[in-house]
DNA sequence: TTGTCTGCAAACACTTTGCACTTTT
DNA sequence: AAAAGTGCAAAGTGTTTGCAGACAA
């Protein structure tokens, strides 16, 4: 899966993902273990969204050492979840992972076709559900919006030969 | 799971649920059985937000005669989806199913602590995401926005004593 | 040293499939 | 009679857990 469109940059933030992670673990009397430190690593450098099974890969392909087994890294992706590292959401049955800290709030256009993730950001949106959430006396902690259909290449290339897919 | 808010009513429309299933099985040379029908029914008859497993143990404890198999129950409701009277989504982990036939188009605001749905209908926000994809030359089929955060109700609760949750 | 973490294997929940039999058409 | 649907049991996914040994603090 890839992710297109205008990719968004870091915003400034006082600490590294790394640091950030340390800190939450300490904090909590966690250890940092070469493990999570391998994790960490090979997320923050990689800006795409990507699922549990795909980051394992990846770290298997990787020189030697840098590994990690199948519950340790659903373990720290559940941890960085918890210190605002990620955010996780599911896209057409697919667990997905990503970046979150340092990263401003955005929202999404997903491709049914290709699975392309489109970001973008907007004030309009997030000022929307404020002022819903206030009406029903709901405390928003924040939201998702996925506008999913046909990006313009997959768009194209349908104008032809149609198929049936499921949104 | 419950539904509260402003429960949106059935919008008008020509054929009730049971006839435009029948007209989709038939449209594709597909039967019309007592399972399906009973499934349809039922469905039809509760507006609230179920998952698979429920829909199932609702069959088991209606009188006999009215049940179906667990791998009927999860065909019968892809086949609801693709005939377009039932949406699919996940909250929290959990593939849920909602009317979608001769409702009007909506969102939501999800209770993270008590998984409460509260449903509202904006105009703003599909003209919102209309003007998105036409930005990012997108041929938008659909999109969900989802609020989450604590109802008031549970935002009451809390206030007193303090939990972990995640959203 | 102490207590957490890791990795293995097994357990898990949810969903799908193969197949013989039943039912609708 | 022919074709599609059903239910059972079994196989799959993707994810989580129990536990003994490994390791950070």
């Amino acid at each position: 899966m890839a992710v297109a469109g205008f990719p968004l940059g870091r915003v400034d933030t006082a600490m590294t993902p790394q640091e950030r992670f340390e800190e939450f673990l300490q904090a909590r009397g966690k250890r940092i273990t070469r493990q999570r430190q391998v994790i960490v690593d090979h997320v923050s450098s990689h800006h795409e969204h990507f699922d549990a099974e795909q980051l394992l890969d990846d770290l298997r392909k990787t020189p030697d050492g840098a590994k990690a087994s199948r519950p340790t890294v659903y373990r720290t992706l559940a941890e960085m979840v918890a210190a605002g590292l990620l955010k996780e959401m599911v896209l057409g049955g697919r667990r997905v992972y990503e970046h979150d800290y340092g990263y401003p709030q955005h929202d999404h256009l997903h491709c049914t076709s290709c699975q392309k993730l489109i970001e973008f950001t907007s004030d309009e949106v997030s000022q929307f559900c404020a002022a819903v959430a206030a009406k029903h006396r709901f405390r928003a902690q924040g939201h998702r919006l996925i506008v999913s259909g046909l990006c313009a290449d997959c768009c194209r290339n349908r104008s032809a030969s149609r198929h049936q897919d499921r949104v």
